[in-house]
RNA sequence: GGGUGAUUAGCUCAGUUGGCUAGAGCACUUCUCUUACAAAGAAGGGGUCACUGGUUCGAGUCCAGUAUCACCCACCA
């Protein structure tokens, strides 16, 4: 046997590993011959940049998931993929444009933007893949898909003609987010809100033919050009005798009416609101209800239209001003307080959105024939999804209840556009002589002219929202063979950051539900967000970001996959830094350690499976069976989803019960095959945690197949004690004599006498079969029980144990009455605890006997140490 | 305004059907380079489980409320 490197060095070997399971073709489940299958298509990162630690998170989970299942015998698929990512990669793209050719996306045309930007997301991608192999997913790369791929693409499209089709999908005039600085409509979840500072302002409208005024109160000033009504609460009564009068709108000078809506607060301001239909959603709610006129007074660039009269291309700011001004030279500018309000921004760029109404395309999501909301809450509520975290079910359910028509069409140039054609002549000819060639022309084929009319025919300028086809990426994906799709759909997992919750988790389900009649995934797992130390998001202004590369090259894969899944339940936030990364570096070259351990002993192997007849000593049966044990608790935890408890028992098992108890005592008493044993179950249920080193490890031991395909333990009933192990107690018996060694400075080559006090025949007993191990590893030469010593002595209770070593001359009495009060404190405090909970009635009645008669038990065994311990301590004079 | 989560050792966090004296890692103190491992080993200190009530024989765990923090949603003009 080589000799192996004291330090294990995840630098070396990480590229050369991952390179061999590649080339094994086990990635792909076509290669793995089984009845069962599990799939999980990988969140598509956006094409445009480079893998955060957001991702690592995320693919950390995935990947555990998936090799425990292709372990356990599944034909197992991880799809990855990239998103194409409309908006942010043209933010992206148009800057780099910027930057590096000083051109913008209007000099280079539509077409030549988009080849351009497609280019850069193939090459992105392709950097993108080489850093997610670097973490060690087992993805199948031959089934890597795009979004914008023109099969995945054709799948999605044809859910448009459909939807199309089944009146589920509408092109209307309706109130949207605007972007001013994307130049884009942008859907409700694209907006984000936030508390900003700002005035409201109290201004006074004249009613017509009298000279009084009513006072509305608005955030907005300038809006009042696109004013066409007032609207007060119906149950108000300071105005009731107000409604149906007109006013005068100031400015404008034009009559609009004083109506009533319940949806006005009564509570807030004047308790009447100036109504403007085309910059307000609920005022356009409103006025599509009383049929109001739609007055649209900003464009598009968030300037004041011909509509705003003097005001015409002033940019809002400037058009507030001079209208405050105006107010106040005509006195109708009652006051103005100081409040805080909601801002609405563009979640990309930041900038103020501006509500306009806008002909766009819109999914109806509450439709009578199909409603896709309905549908999805429906699914949810059966449970026909696990969600984990539970919670984010009703979270869920709550946001589908309250979901509005979906916008998805955007006004940019890269993604998708909409397969829809107009023909030119439909506007020159009159509804009744060529109806045809009115009605837009729905086709995922390129079209030249028109049908109806051979007349010329121009595309729809939209493209597609990102989240249309994101939304679908369970069966576009899949569907490219349908082969796969038939074999993997419903796929089993989908693993997603909980702030995708809405955006894609949601809108998953929905489309899913429509086009297949199916779920998408049976379970819906959610990590949380990764923070810094200080609990900040990682973010680039902040300069605090983790680059998954840099930890890698410092620390190795296994390592970062370990502290990214550790110390968190799902959904939970968790955060990452270097001490974390270091400790499960730490554990990593303890693994390897220990393994550099087995390897050095002579004739060893991994050993699949063992007989009783291989189990010679207490020790092997107390490891065996708490090996059992620990993958019986295994399953059950990545059945119920809890990888992080499952990796914590795994390592306590590992360091502790392993590496710190059987190693030291198997040096003593040697048992190779129990060691390979032991050692070959554990290499399998660390593999889907750590899989670089654990694959390494696997090979240095003369293993010829990987390991990603060996078989992952089963839990033997059958070979279950029925009683735990009494070994523990040996190893704390042994400990507590090399420690009593050390206080007193004993040379290692002398030997001391063991005086054991018991009245436990077990505890005799298994003292007596480990006698042999006692006396090496601990220097004991002759061990003696229930027998009277006289003299000085050191105490120690073990167990059910008091154990006495002669030491005369070399006690120190101070010490050990110091000890001894504090032990008797200890015991007489649970002692009183105990006894009381005994003496209760209650408790003794009504819990159940086996916590009854645990509790005497205990009682009764730390009533005889107390004794023990008074007697020792009244001898220490 | 509505909702969700968090609150356990100095720090970061586990603790899933309520049951022996509440755990881990890091940090800290003391000792040890003993041939698997100093990226380690041994020993040790450190906690009224945010607060107040309730249910129960028994609560870190279940219920109600309070406080602080974080996040999400929302058509507060």
């Amino acid at each position: 046997m080589k000799e192996l490197p004291k330090i294990y060095e995840p630098q070396k070997i990480e590229n050369e590993i991952y390179a061999r399971w590649e080339k094994s073709g086990y990635f792909n489940p076509d290669n793995i011959d089984s009845k069962e299958t599990y799939c999980n298509i990988l969140p598509p990162p956006n094409a445009n940049g480079e893998l955060h630690i957001g991702h690592a998170s995320g693919y950390t989970v995935m990947d555990i998931f998936g090799r425990w299942a292709r372990m356990n015998g599944k034909k197992t698929l991880l799809l990855p993929g990239k998103d194409h990512a409309g908006i942010q990669t043209q933010v992206v793209f148009e800057k780099k444009l910027q930057a590096e050719k000083g051109l913008s996306r209007q000099e280079i045309g539509r077409e030549d933007f988009y080849k351009k930007t497609y280019a850069f997301c193939i090459d992105r991608a392709d950097y993108m893949r080489s850093q997610e192999k670097k973490i060690g997913i087992s993805a199948d790369w031959s089934r890597e898909k795009f979004t914008l791929d023109p099969d995945v693409l054709k799948t999605a499209l044809e859910t448009f003609v459909k939807m199309h089709e089944d009146g589920l999908i509408y092109k209307g005039k309706r109130i949207i987010n605007w972007c001013p600085r994307c130049g884009t409509a942008l859907s409700d979840v694209e907006v984000l809100h936030k508390e900003t500072p700002g005035k409201l302002y109290f201004i006074k409208y004249p009613i017509e033919n009298s000279t009084d005024f009513i006072t509305v109160a608005t955030t907005r000033p300038e809006t009042m050009l696109g004013d066409t009504a007032v609207a007060v609460n119906p149950k108000d009564k300071r105005y009731s005798k107000l409604v149906g009068k007109n006013i005068i709108l100031p400015l404008q000078n034009t009559i609009i009416p004083i109506i009533a809506d319940k949806r006005i607060d009564l509570s807030f301001g004047t308790g009447a609101v100036k109504i403007t239909p085309s910059h307000d959603p609920l005022d356009w709610e409103i006025g599509k209800d009383h049929k109001l006129e739609e007055i649209q007074i900003i464009d598009e660039k968030a300037l004041i239209t011909e509509l705003g009269g003097k005001y015409a291309g002033l940019t809002v700011h400037e058009a507030r001003e001079e209208i405050i001004k105006d107010l106040e030279k005509l006195n109708l500018l009652e006051k103005i307080e100081e409040m805080t309000h909601s801002v609405s921004i563009c979640e990309r760029c930041k900038t103020i959105i501006e509500p306009l109404t806008s002909n766009q395309w819109f999914i109806n999501v509450d439709a009578k024939n199909f409603s896709l909301k309905k549908k999805a809450i429906e699914a949810i509520k059966k449970n026909e999804i696990e969600i984990f975290p539970n919670n984010f079910q009703k979270i869920l359910i709550d946001w589908f209840d309250n979901m509005r028509d979906w916008c998805i069409s955007r006004q940019i140039w890269w993604g998708p556009q909409f397969p829809v054609w107009y023909c030119t002549n439909s506007q020159l000819t009159t509804h009744n002589s060529q109806p045809k060639c009115s009605e837009p022309i729905i086709s995922i084929e390129k079209i030249d002219s028109c049908p109806h009319c051979g007349g010329a025919v121009v595309q729809d300028e939209n493209t597609f929202d990102t989240w249309f086809t994101s939304s679908q990426w369970a069966y576009t994906t899949l569907k490219s063979k349908e082969k796969d799709f038939e074999m993997f759909y419903p796929t089993n997992t989908m693993v997603m950051g909980r702030d995708l919750l809405f955006f894609w988790s949601s809108r998953m389900i929905m489309m899913s539900l429509y086009t297949t009649g199916k779920i998408p995934f049976k379970n819906l797992f959610f990590t949380g967000l990764v923070l810094d130390k200080d609990g900040h998001k990682f973010s680039k202004s902040r300069g605090n970001g983790i680059d998954p590369l840099t930890v890698i090259e410092k620390f190795g894969a296994d390592a970062l996959r370990m502290s990214l899944i550790m110390d968190s339940a799902p959904g939970q936030n968790s955060r990452l830094y270097e001490e974390k990364i270091e400790t499960f570096r730490n554990f990593a070259n303890k693994l390897w350690n220990i393994s550099r351990y087995c390897l050095s002993q002579e004739n060893f192997k991994l050993v699949e499976e063992i007989s009783k007849e291989d189990i010679n000593s207490e020790a092997d049966r107390w490891i065996t069976d708490s090996l059992n044990e620990l993958i019986g608790k295994t399953n059950q935890l990545f059945e119920s989803k809890q990888i992080s408890v499952a990796a914590d028992l795994l390592k306590t098992f590992t360091w502790n019960s392993f590496a710190d108890g059987y190693i030291e005592t198997q040096k003593i008493e040697k048992n190779d095959k129990v060691l390979g044993y032991v050692l070959d179950k554990l290499l399998k249920l660390w593999h889907p945690f750590i899989p670089f080193v654990t694959e390494h490890i696997w090979t240095l031991a003369g293993e010829k197949e990987l390991l990603m395909i060996s078989k992952w333990p089963a839990y033997e009933e059958s070979k279950q004690a029925k009683t735990s192990s009494y070994f523990p107690f040996v190893l704390s018996l042994n400990k507590t004599i090399r420690n009593v060694r050390k206080e007193k400075n004993i040379e290692s080559a002398k030997k001391i006498e063991l005086w054991v006090e018991t009245a436990s025949a077990s505890s005799e007993k298994v003292i007596l079969e480990n006698a042999d191990f006692i006396k090496k590893s601990a220097g004991v030469s002759v061990i003696k029980f229930n027998e009277i010593l006289i003299g000085g002595f050191i105490q120690r209770v073990v167990g059910e144990c008091i154990i006495k070593i002669p030491l005369v001359g070399l006690i120190d009495v101070e010490l050990e009455r110091t000890k001894a009060e504090k032990e008797i404190a200890n015991l007489e405090k649970f002692i009183t605890g105990s006894s009381t909970r005994l003496g209760n009635k209650e408790f003794v009645s009504k819990a159940p006997e086996q916590v009854i008669s645990q509790q005497k038990e205990t009682l009764a065994k730390k009533q005889a140490e107390l004794a023990e311990l008074k007697k020792h301590l009244a001898s220490l004079k």
